[in-house]
DNA sequence: CACCTGAATGAGATCGGTATCACATCTGGT
DNA sequence: ACCAGATGTGATACCGATCTCATTCAGGTG
């Protein structure tokens, strides 16, 4: 049938050769609009077809200025979290005609400058990004103040305007301390990391506010720094709990701290929540792997994509409402990793 | 500093004008080709870098016949595997100067074939696929057949001649079975599944082979159909061990069935491996979360994206060699979830 | 019957960058 | 002094699709 060199596509061009009309009558014909004899109209259409005319969308988008493309940065794609949302923004957006771009800024904001700058010069229609720091996000500030649609997620920062949608991480690491410590916990450890991710702020701020509220010292000897992997928690819990008066309760900022704290604990002959009860921020499929399983503050993962999808397309298709910040709440999910402290063992 | 209006962006035009020299100078100035003046290619450099001149990727794209831009069609971007293949290639494809779009097939032949539409009209340099299904490939081949830069990953098919990296499923799944013969089993049960996809059915076939080779029969009784989902392994892994002369091992064909038989086992009160012993196929976090630990057969993960960004340079670059055939041969690693069977026990 | 309106079409500009070609200038060798 | 070749620069075509503008022709109106 269609008579193609293996290197050269059809072009609207042979088309319109093959129609016997111009380019333009072609154009007309194939996207409907402006005016076109029925009959021209149907032998173009067949002509398309039977060439397998697939319209050259790098054409288009110079020509309108931009490809139907979304970018979206996330500050680990293989943390199943990012995944999650990777795979229901992609969803989203090809049922409305776009295409996404995944580069992860490995929490790296020097990172996330560069792919901002290569993402940016593919002239995508908008970006979705999870800053990787709190502070020093000018090249954000800029996109935003330009009027680039821009989505934040997962991780608000100050004096970037733009819609951003987060969670209620205060809240939820509040509740969660809280929890531990209704259950008459009063020495609680809590795994965190030094980076300067807002979200992991956010959460040792709500640790923090929990004790003083309840008139509970913050003990500096109850804090473990690590990194958000693995192998850095599974160090930090061991130097936390090798010390003489230790932790009855842990507190982990995130999912891989919560994964590495239990293996520290198996590790040390620790039992939970016999010997040390756990509370973990972020829930995932390990969590009720477990025996017991963990106790978790999860959050609304499966609805931050499509939000942030609503509002990029809002944004593209010109909206210029002023930004929105949407900020879910989390939701303390009990199972049985957290014992009840007897009087006596204060 | 830059003046610019919040919608337009800088283009060579007005890096040549700010230089007094013509576009044409301008790009030979900035991209190093040709003759140019030393003190004139310093001015526009100059210029372009206070304006904040980007090139105009698509623009480019255009002129050139293609967006830097390779596309990647994972059977399922929230399989781990594939997640971290994913990472793998967009990490080397970036220090390339290419960019990577994902669009997860999902298992679905026809979203695969929609897919690749969709992203073949954005005029990428070059696809990956992880093909869903065995048959049913004329989509792939003919674009393997016009020369287009295509690898195959994880699942060589039939019949498309290109690029293809794959592991060697059936004799891992034959190393997996046969080390629970020796281990003194007879009555070896499988969960797999009944999809196209074709790694499962070359999994089936090396379990199948190892029983023969052993001369044990190939019992249907022994043989659950699931779904490569962790709810239908529990389903099928109740159903199997709910038999009267139930398996003393179980091989399951990828890691979300390890996980589904595992929770199943657990709740039927069946241990492993005092009750059970099992083996999985493709190594996984839970695996070493478990006590015991799961013995597993794992692929090389971490070689299959750097090898299919290799090839696929290679390809983009006007490589013509005939399509190479990889595979990666599987490593059987022992821990704790097989038992010897005793002699008596038979 | 001149004039207007609407339908149908083609010619050509345009998007931003790149590559080819032509023109000018300069150098050095004979 | 003259020409070959090297060097620097601008004009212009081109990639493929779209859109504006001009043109043509049919039919209707005063």
């Amino acid at each position: 049938m269609a008579e193609r060199t293996p290197t050269r596509a059809v072009t609207i061009k042979d088309v319109a050769a093959a129609s016997n009309v111009s380019r333009a009558t072609a154009a007309r014909a194939l996207n409907g609009y402006g005016y076109v004899g029925e009959a021209v109209a149907l032998r173009v259409t067949q002509e398309a077809a039977r060439l397998g005319y697939r319209g050259n969308r790098v054409a288009q988008a110079l020509r309108q200025g931009q490809m139907p493309i979304i970018g979206f940065i996330p500050g680990d794609i293989q943390n199943p979290f990012f995944a999650r949302i990777a795979h229901d923004i992609d969803v989203l957006l090809r049922s409305r005609r776009h295409n996404l771009i995944i580069a992860s800024s490995e929490e790296n904001q020097k990172q996330e400058r560069e792919l901002l700058d290569s993402l940016f010069a593919l002239n995508l229609r908008g970006l979705i990004v999870a800053p990787a720091s709190a502070e020093g996000n000018d090249h954000l500030q800029r996109l935003a103040a330009e009027g680039y649609p821009l989505v934040l997620i997962d991780r608000a920062v100050p004096d970037v305007a733009c819609d951003t949608i987060s969670v209620d991480n205060a809240r939820g690491a509040h509740e969660a301390v809280n929890y531990l410590i209704r259950n008459g916990h009063r020495r609680i450890g809590v795994i965190h990391d030094d980076s300067r991710i807002i979200t992991a702020q956010e959460r040792l701020g709500g640790y923090r506010q929990a004790l003083s509220d309840s008139g509970l010292p913050v003990d500096p000897h109850l804090m473990a720094v690590s990194q958000s992997t693995v192998q850095h928690a599974i160090d930090a819990t061991i130097r936390l709990f090798s010390q003489p008066d230790r932790p009855t309760a842990l507190f982990t900022l995130d999912s891989l701290m919560t994964t590495g704290a239990l293996l520290a604990l198996r590790s040390m002959g620790l039992c939970v929540p016999q010997d040390v009860s756990l509370v973990g921020f972020d829930d995932f499929d390990l969590a009720t792997f477990t025996d017991p399983q963990i106790t978790v503050v999860s959050q609304p993962v499966g609805q931050i994509g499509p939000l942030a999808v609503q509002m990029m397309m809002e944004r593209i298709s010109g909206g210029d409402s002023p930004p929105r910040q949407v900020r879910f709440p989390t939701r303390l999910i009990v199972r049985g990793s957290v014992a009840r402290m007897s009087q006596s063992a204060r």
